[in-house]
DNA sequence: AAAATATGGTTCAATAATTGAACCGGATTT
DNA sequence: AAATCCGGTTCAATTATTGAACCATATTTT
């Protein structure tokens, strides 16, 4: 049931660590016929979500993707502004930016702009789903985020990815709850090794964080002396896309980030 | 036949002055029964493709494009360094910058970078499909592009947009023999009335070339003083983005642009 | 150098999903 | 208050989808 959906989910096997497949690669990764995975591939491919290398035969994600993304743009308006702020502190602090939103309970990255300061940079995947426990994102939207989003992830199974990775769920709670009375949340290589993670909430008009923006640093820069720039940036820019995004900060919410005891 | 292609094609209803749209009207646009309609709507909503706006109940294209993009980013990178050198040519010459690309001889818009300096500014759709014809972008693909292009344009319709609009094949090829001199081609208001637009080629590593980078002025800044600024800021990027394509000039071609004597 | 195993792609009958007309309840218009 | 509109549902008839087996070709393995 759903021939659509199946096509579409093809795509999901799509990732940065493998950006081409081949007909019968992919046909063993999503368990099903060479036959049907062609007949998707090509019905993706004339609408030009999918697109087929002509030299090895392998296909990947299509430029039907731009067109769509751009047009997502123009409904959704704001994100192309937002990129201009996060560029301008990108310029400022010196690092890469990460803007996520929550879409059903899950937190997806949508907007990545990377440092061109350092050859030393953070580069995540950006179409990743940010796990809530192991990312100051997640951290961050655990906090000031919607409040059954807590319960809703506590009740699902809680994934490690590193040794430094919160699983346990009081301390996961006394995280959050410290980012909720100093604004931003970090992380220190729980999610990734030796990236560290500093993200301050977007707030929607119900003054509930609709999305996180976020600072990753490599562990060599997540110094004592950088951390106040980096919390200035962080603070600023949150707030402006809290505006920007047409949300509006909390009463209580602090107007400048301190680093915590 | 093709399932999953017809529920794709309900994304192409979608633009930017229409990026709302109800069942009902979608079913009447595609001319297709609600219940298809809602069956592939729903298939596109899981996927992300589609989200339905729960206060209106009106669709508009989901998150997933973006993530799509940003996935054909990686596989294709480049766009987003592009992205970069063309903001940079928007605030030297302090007007909106279009790339477009060619695929499957057409020509696409992939990424639009508006003025922030002027009030006055030119915002066409960014997932317009650009006519050969009546676009300084089409010209200039048309003087640089793959041989076959030219007869495969001329043997299909030709479109008039405005008064302006060419349309008799012996100008067109006349106009793209100048663009082909001067390095660069032109439109005033061919496609659209009260908009100049100035386009150079992108070159792929045969030294065709593989899109195009243009410059769209509102008709009041289109002055004999503001051209020199426009040409050289076209000239060097398109010289950069040749080059960060993987490509190359032909070795004939102009190193700095002039005005049309 | 021959055999074995990949690959992308095709065929076709059995099957399972898609389709559209008619219908429903509720909100606007007339 | 009658008539449209809307988003959404139902269900039998049909139609497109599916997967096993197959082909030709390229690359490994023996």
């Amino acid at each position: 049931m759903g021939t659509a959906l199946n096509a579409l989910r093809l795509l999901e096997y799509f990732s940065s660590s493998l950006p081409e497949i081949g007909l019968s690669q992919l046909a063993r990764l999503s368990g099903t016929n060479k036959a049907t995975v062609l007949r998707h591939l090509r019905a993706l491919e004339e609408f030009g979500l999918i697109e087929q290398n002509p030299m090895t035969k392998s296909y990947a994600i299509g430029p039907a993707s731009l067109r769509l993304a751009a047009l997502r743009e123009i409904a959704n308006p704001g994100l192309e502004s937002a990129r201009q702020k996060m560029q301008a502190a990108m310029l400022q602090s010196g690092e890469s930016l990460h803007l996520s939103m929550l879409e059903k309970d899950i937190l997806q990255s949508v907007l990545v702009v990377e440092t061109t300061q350092h050859s030393v940079r953070v580069s995540l995947d950006p179409t990743e789903i940010l796990p809530l426990n192991a990312t100051a994102s997640g951290l961050c939207m655990l906090g000031f985020g919607p409040d059954h989003l807590m319960d809703a992830f506590l009740s699902t199974e809680i994934m490690r990815f590193t040794e430094t990775t919160l699983t346990d769920p009081d301390r996961i709670r006394d995280r959050v709850g410290l980012g909720r009375q100093f604004g931003w949340s970090s992380s220190d290589g729980s999610y990734e090794d030796g990236v560290h993670g500093f993200a301050a909430p977007i707030f929607g008009i119900d003054q509930v964080a609709i999305g996180t923006i976020s600072i990753a640093v490599p562990a060599i820069r997540a110094t004592d002396a950088h951390l106040p720039l980096l919390l200035r940036t962080l603070s600023t820019i949150s707030d402006e896309l809290t505006r920007s995004f047409g949300g509006r900060r909390p009463e209580d919410f602090p107007t400048e980030f301190h680093p915590f005891p």
